[in-house]
DNA sequence: AGTGTATCCTGCAGGC
DNA sequence: TGCCTGCAGGATACAC
């Protein structure tokens, strides 16, 4: 569920109440959700104070004393919520006791999210594995265009790979492709300089503007205080299956690859040209 | 090496 | 009404 816009407006939500807070006590229900034993994690965590919240892609890293790291992936369905009066809380999966309210719940209905307790040091050799920040400053468009010249699989694959870009999932994809004019399954190499530049442009700014809008809330995405995103009214192609394109007027077509949905004009994204294999 | 497929899990929408 | 099938913002273990 959650991509990087809904990841960072998660993460500015908490801030304010996790920073300098303390982890009390764990309450564990749904020991699944965690990457190492409920032993382990609850000794990582227990006593230690927030010295941080931030976002690496789709992760949330909370930076503790003693160089621990609590890094919360939230799968399809997760949240990190903030436990004020009349939150909707219907699938907790691991409570955290602070020194001083609100607590902080991790919620999960399909639990395909997980928390891990890290070193610091574990922590910098996986994000070394991911893939760059779109939105940061030194992501250039001759970045992508280099990158992109390496890979011969679809477009939208290369996309949500989070080893080569971290933080895009199918939303912003499928909706960077539609406003760049790239059909999803062209190749990544097939991608000329004049298409990665605006490619490059259009992820930044469908992110951004998505950003803006506090993220995508098509049915389970909530903020930490619950309260659902506002851009889902702004999709121009995800899940519009049928619907007249924004640009053209043209029909927007739903094709199923890499087990998930791609959405896509046929003429503002014409159909790859080379047939490759 | 690099790519595509199947799988984890639950709830909900739509068809019959 | 109710049963059944398909579908979902992700990540990863496999097979080829």
């Amino acid at each position: 569920m959650p991509e990087l816009p809904e990841v960072e407006t998660i993460v500015r939500g908490l801030v304010p109440d996790l920073v300098n807070r303390s982890i009390r006590r764990i309450s564990t229900f749904r020991p699944d959700v965690l990457r190492q034993s409920k032993i382990s994690f609850s000794k990582g965590l227990k006593g230690r104070t927030v010295n941080s919240v931030s976002r690496r892609g789709k992760n949330i890293i909370i930076d503790l004393t003693d160089d621990i790291i609590l890094v919360v992936n939230l799968g399809m369905t997760g949240r990190l919520l903030l436990t004020r009066p009349g939150i909707q809380t219907a699938h907790i999966a691991v409570r955290f006791i602070l020194d001083k309210e609100p607590d902080l719940v991790f919620d999960d209905v399909r639990r395909f999210g997980s928390l891990e307790v890290l070193t610091a040091k574990d922590w910098e050799l996986r994000s070394q594995k991911l893939g760059p920040e779109p939105l940061s400053a030194d992501y250039t468009n001759k970045r992508l265009q280099i990158d992109l010249a390496k890979s011969s699989s679809p477009i939208r694959s290369w996309l949500l790979d989070q080893h080569r870009l971290a933080g895009i999932g199918n939303i912003y994809a499928n909706e960077a492709l539609h406003l760049a004019g790239i059909h999803p399954r062209r190749s990544a190499r097939s991608i000329n300089k004049i298409e990665a530049k605006a490619l490059h442009r259009a992820i930044r700014t469908v992110l951004r503007s998505a950003i803006r809008n506090r993220g995508t809330t098509l049915r389970d995405y909530r903020d930490s205080s619950g309260a659902p995103g506002k851009n889902a009214a702004k999709l121009k192609i995800y899940g519009r299956t049928g619907k007249s394109c924004h640009y053209c007027s043209g029909e927007i077509i739903r094709s199923v690859f890499g087990n998930r949905p791609a959405f896509y004009c046929p003429s503002c994204q014409p159909e790859p040209k080379e047939k490759r294999k």
